[in-house]
DNA sequence: ATTTAATATTGACCGCGGTCATTTTCTGAC
DNA sequence: GTCAGAAAATGACCGCGGTCAATATTAAAT
């Protein structure tokens, strides 16, 4: 039957996701080759191939990771106070997400999926920044400065929906993201989140 | 200096264009190889990529020439008398994009660009989409249906930012998207369509 | 007709992600 | 200790997108 992991096993992948980590800093994610990583681990091809499935598994185990530590610096800051403070909370992860277009692109991909075994942190990390987000504008609607007709979690998904579409544009366009983004992203949220009657 | 193309590169270009039209119908666009399409138009590989850039290049052209046939049925038909037929009328492209993860992720990709030779006719056929549904929304802003204190080519904006939104989280998940179009998409626009005070 | 220069095409070659039968290493049973 | 069997790692191999110096073709100039 099946066993649980050998220790060797779970030293390994910590040396390919060390190695993959530091050589993203140089190159980028979209820079980061395989034979590269498995190279400086010192290991063969296939076992990193066996740890994450393939090359977008271990790019998405580093990006979740990564999620969870920008996660972790927002909660710890103060609520946003305003629509404005909100918009600017969303910042750091659209700058992070606007950093390479491997991010985008995975998160896309691994956000909706329930959760395997390589997806697992960046599934929970999307989950994680809904609720964060439903959270914000929940208290907002109490003070007044976010409509109330429609569900908190209602309206994070829809800043997660114009997210994407600015950043999606972003990539296509020359510009980036986040010198643009409180003028595009910050005008339709605003709109869209004003309270109004009925 | 640079002389127009001559007549043998038009057919070549052509030529091309009719074989990978024809293998995408068997093996769809995921599923299309440079090298049977070189082979069966009976030219060298370099051939193909001297014509398109890359694969995408090709594979955006034939996008863009089914997205503009698309939009030419919806054209010809008769325009929304309500909120409700308005969100019908994106079925034909939701149902296409949603054929396959390669159209979507090539219509995010080009749709913002400055047109180059490659992807004219896939950028065209983004704004082309846009003036459309600004157009209908407009007709409908007049009686009432929707809201009137945003720009009819915002609102129209924002409708493609949802429909991305809930393709992308279609194609993570298991169920796809045509299925649960009217109630996810439906909801969304429904609500954020619908007129308000102020 | 011949030359000339731009254009169009070729096909050998490469990079890199991904596979899989084989070998090595580990763990528990006796 | 040693033997059996599972888990882990190996490395030769493949598929396929993409490149580029060399070659062939075309159209204009003389």
């Amino acid at each position: 039957m099946s066993r649980p992991p050998q220790k060797r096993r779970l030293e390994t992948r910590a040396r390919l996701l060390e190695v993959a980590d530091a050589q993203i800093a140089n190159v980028g994610y979209s820079g980061l080759r395989v034979e590269d990583v498995v190279a400086e681990a010192g290991v063969a091809k296939g076992t990193l191939f066996s740890h994450f499935g393939d090359k977008d598994g271990l790019l998405a185990v580093l990006i979740g990771a990564r999620m969870m530590a920008i996660l972790d610096d927002t909660e710890a800051s103060p609520a946003p106070q305003t629509v404005t403070d909100l918009v600017d909370r969303l910042l750091p992860v659209v700058t992070f997400v606007a950093e390479d277009r491997v991010i985008f692109d995975l998160l896309l991909r691994y956000s909706g999926t329930t959760g395997t075994q390589t997806d697992e942190v960046i599934t929970q990390s999307f989950f994680r920044q809904i609720a964060l987000w439903a959270g914000w504008v929940s208290a907002l609607q109490a003070t007044g400065e976010i409509r109330r007709d429609q569900p908190a979690e209602h309206l994070a998904e829809g800043m997660q929906a114009f997210l994407n579409h600015v950043l999606a544009l972003s990539f296509c366009a020359a510009h980036g993201a986040p010198a643009d983004f409180r003028k595009e992203l910050g005008g339709y949220l605003t709109a869209w989140l004003a309270p109004q009657a009925g």
